[in-house]
DNA sequence: TTGGTTTACGAAAACGTGATAGTGTTGAAA
DNA sequence: TTTCAACACTATCACGTTTTCGTAAACCAA
C-alpha cells in the first residue's frame, strides 16, 4: 500500500527544494534540463498527482458544481443531471448532487454545507415545500456571498439569477389546442396543487387554451391532486362521471395512471379516449399504449443550466476587475415538441 | 455582496490572534469567558463558517464519496443513488456522482481524478466496457493507495474490496422455477452477452433451473441482446417461430418490449404467455399490463454500500494504529423477491 | 524578594501547492 | 579587479484551519 506521493517527500528524496520539484514538474525555465528530468522520472515513477484540495484551497476554486434536486427517481431529473453532468464533465468540473426530497430543510442544510469552500456554483430546482413557503433566504444569501447560481424547471421570480426554463404555459396551450383542432372539446385536466409553479402555468396554459376557442371551463373536468401515492380514485371517478373526450396531464405518472384506470374500466384508447402527458420519459415510450406527452428535453435543459453556470464562473474575475459591473442575468428558455404516440389519434 | 469571512479577518477587526478565535469559536477553556463571548458574538453575526477546504486539506478528509455508475437514466442505478445519499447525509458525507456511460475509459478518468485527494472512497459498478476488457488496474492502484471501495452489483472477483450484490443466480433460478411450478416449460430467455457478469449469472440461474427440472436447453430459445437499440426483431422472430409459453427477461426494458412485440402479434397475456422481468422500476409498475419482476432493491443495496465505506473511512486510523491488520472484506448480499403482477398467472 | 503556578493569550507549524522574491555561483564584460 | 548578468536553484509567503508549544503577566505562598 504505497500512499500518495508529495512535492515535499519528492524534495526530500532527491534533495532538492519544494520549488525546484514543483517548477520541474510545470517545465519552468528556471531550471535545468538535467534536474527537469530527474524531477519528472521521479514522480513519474511514483506517480506523482498534485493534490486537489490543496490547489483548490490555493487557488479558490474548487472545479466542482452541486446541482440540487427535489427526487431522482424521475426521468426528467435524471435527464438534467445527464446534461449537467456531460458539460461539467468536459469543462473540467465535478458535479455533487444534492436530493432535497422535496424538504426545505434539507436543500438550507445542503447548501449552507456546500457553500462554505465546497463548490463554485449552483445549480438548483426547488422543492414543492420551498415554493409553498416562499423562503429563498438560503438562496439569496449564496448568491450574495458571490456565488453564481443557476435555477432551472422550477424556479421563482423572487430571486434574481439565471434561469433555464421551458414555456409551460405555451407547451400546455399547445397540446390543449392540439385536442380541440382533433375536434374534442370535452377535455379534463389533471394537474398538481397550484403552488408548484409548474403544476400552475401549464394549468393556465390549458385554461387559456380552451378560452381562446370559446370553450367554456369546467372546474368538475379539472383534477387537482396533492397526495401522490392515491389519486386513481379520483381519476376513476372523473372517468366514469364525466366521461373526458381527452385528459391533459402534467406528468407522465397522472398520464399512465389514467391510461391503467381506463383500462381497467373498458375505456378505448384512443378511439374514445385521447391521452396526453408531459414529460417525455421511459413510461410514456414503454407503456401500451404509448403516450403522446410534450416533451421536454432534460439534457438539452441541463447541459444549458451547466453552461450557463460554467460561463459564469469562468468570467466572474474579469467583471471583478472592472468593480462596478452590474449582473445581468439571463433566462433561457428551452423548447417544447409534442410528441405524438399511440394515446393520441393521428 | 458580502463575501465570507475568515478567522484572520475576525482576528484583525478584533484585534486578537487568529489562534485565539480558533479556541474561543470552539469553546476552549484556555480563553477568558469575556473573550470568548466578544469572538462568538462577533462571527455569528458576520456568519462566520470554517472552510471547509482549509478543513479537508488540515484533515486530509473531505467527508465526501464518489458513487460512480454506468448508466443515470436507469431506474436501477437512481434507486441505488437514492440509498446512498440517505445513508451518506446521515453521517454528514456528501456524494459526487459520476457516470462513466459505460465507457472504460470515463471511468478511469473519473477515478483518477477525484483520487486526488477529493474524496474519501468510491463506490462503483463496472461499466460494461470495464467488464468486457477485464483491466481493473484503475481500481487497484486506488485501493493500494489505502482509498476503501464497494462494489456493487456489477463486480468482479479479480479485485478484492467490499462488495454489496444480489445473488444473481438465485434470483433467475427461482423466477424459472417459478414458470416450471406453473406448468410452464417452454420458458425462453432475453438475455446479454456473456461479458456483463449480471447477465451472465442470471442466464446460468435459468438454466440450471431447467436442468434441476430435467428440461432440455433449447438455445434456440435464448436470445442474447447486444445492441441495446434494434432487438424488437429478434424477439419477434422468437415468438413466431417457437411460440414460448413463458419469457424470462434479464431486465425491465428487455421484458417491456416482450410485451409490445407480443401485443402487436396479438398474444395474450399471460393466458398464452407468461413474463418475468429483472428489476422493479417504474416501468414494470405503470405497464399495461404490469409485469411480474425480479425485485432487487436499490435503495437497500446503495443503503449497505454506502454503511460499508463509511464504516471502513471511520474505523480506518484505529486499524492502521495496529498496522499489520490484514484487510478483511465482506461481501453483502440482497435478497430479491418476486414481485407478482398482471404479466404472470396467479 | 524569590520561586512557582495559573491564566490568557500568541507564535508557529502543519496540511500541499504555486508564485514571488531572493541568493549564491559562475563567467564575461568593463 | 570589479561589476553585472545569467543561471540554477532556495526561501518564503499565501490559501484557512487546528493544534502544540511557548510565554508574558498576575497571583500566591514562603
Amino acid at each position: 500500500m504505497k500512499k500518495k506521493i508529495t512535492l515535499k517527500q519528492i524534495a526530500r528524496e532527491l534533495d532538492v527544494s519544494i520549488s525546484t520539484v514543483s517548477k520541474s514538474l510545470r517545465n519552468s525555465m528556471e531550471i535545468s534540463e538535467d534536474t527537469r528530468q530527474k524531477v519528472q522520472a521521479f514522480a513519474k515513477f511514483y506517480n506523482y498527482k498534485p493534490n486537489n484540495i490543496a490547489l483548490s484551497l490555493k487557488n479558490r476554486k474548487t472545479k466542482t458544481i452541486c446541482i440540487i434536486i427535489p427526487e431522482i427517481i424521475h426521468h426528467f431529473f435524471t435527464t438534467i443531471i445527464s446534461g449537467v453532468e456531460h458539460v461539467a464533465n468536459e469543462n473540467g468540473y465535478n458535479v455533487i448532487i444534492c436530493l432535497s426530497d422535496e424538504s426545505f430543510d434539507k436543500e438550507v442544510i445542503n447548501m449552507e454545507m456546500l457553500a462554505n469552500g465546497n463548490i463554485d456554483g449552483f445549480i438548483i430546482s426547488l422543492s414543492k415545500e420551498t415554493q409553498q413557503k416562499k423562503d429563498f433566504h438560503h438562496i439569496t444569501e449564496v448568491i450574495n456571498q458571490g456565488m453564481p447560481v443557476v435555477m432551472f424547471d422550477r424556479v421563482t421570480n423572487d430571486i434574481l439569477c439565471d434561469k433555464v426554463i421551458i414555456n409551460d404555459h405555451l407547451a400546455a396551450f399547445n397540446a390543449t389546442q392540439f385536442f380541440i383542432d382533433k375536434g374534442l372539446k370535452k377535455i379534463a385536466l389533471i394537474t398538481t396543487v397550484d403552488y408548484v409553479s409548474v403544476g400552475k402555468l401549464r394549468t393556465e396554459g390549458y385554461i387559456n387554451a380552451l378560452k381562446n376557442n370559446d370553450i367554456k371551463v369546467d372546474e368538475s373536468l379539472i383534477i387537482r391532486i396533492e397526495d401522490t401515492e392515491h389519486y386513481e380514485d379520483s381519476i376513476e371517478q372523473l372517468l366514469k362521471s364525466k366521461a373526458p373526450q381527452a385528459i391533459f396531464a402534467v406528468n407522465e405518472l397522472f398520464a399512465v395512471t389514467a391510461i391503467k384506470v381506463a383500462a381497467r374500466l373498458g375505456i378505448k384508447i384512443p378511439e374514445e379516449l385521447s391521452i396526453i402527458g408531459f414529460t417525455d420519459g421511459l413510461i410514456s415510450k414503454y407503456s401500451s399504449p404509448s403516450i403522446t406527452t410534450v416533451g421536454q428535453d432534460g439534457i438539452k435543459m441541463g447541459a444549458k443550466a451547466a453552461k450557463m453556470l460554467i460561463d459564469r464562473l469562468e468570467t466572474e474575475e474579469i467583471e471583478n476587475e472592472d468593480g462596478e459591473i452590474e449582473e445581468h442575468y439571463r433566462t433561457e428558455v428551452i423548447e417544447t415538441e409534442l410528441v405524438e404516440r399511440e394515446s393520441t389519434k393521428s
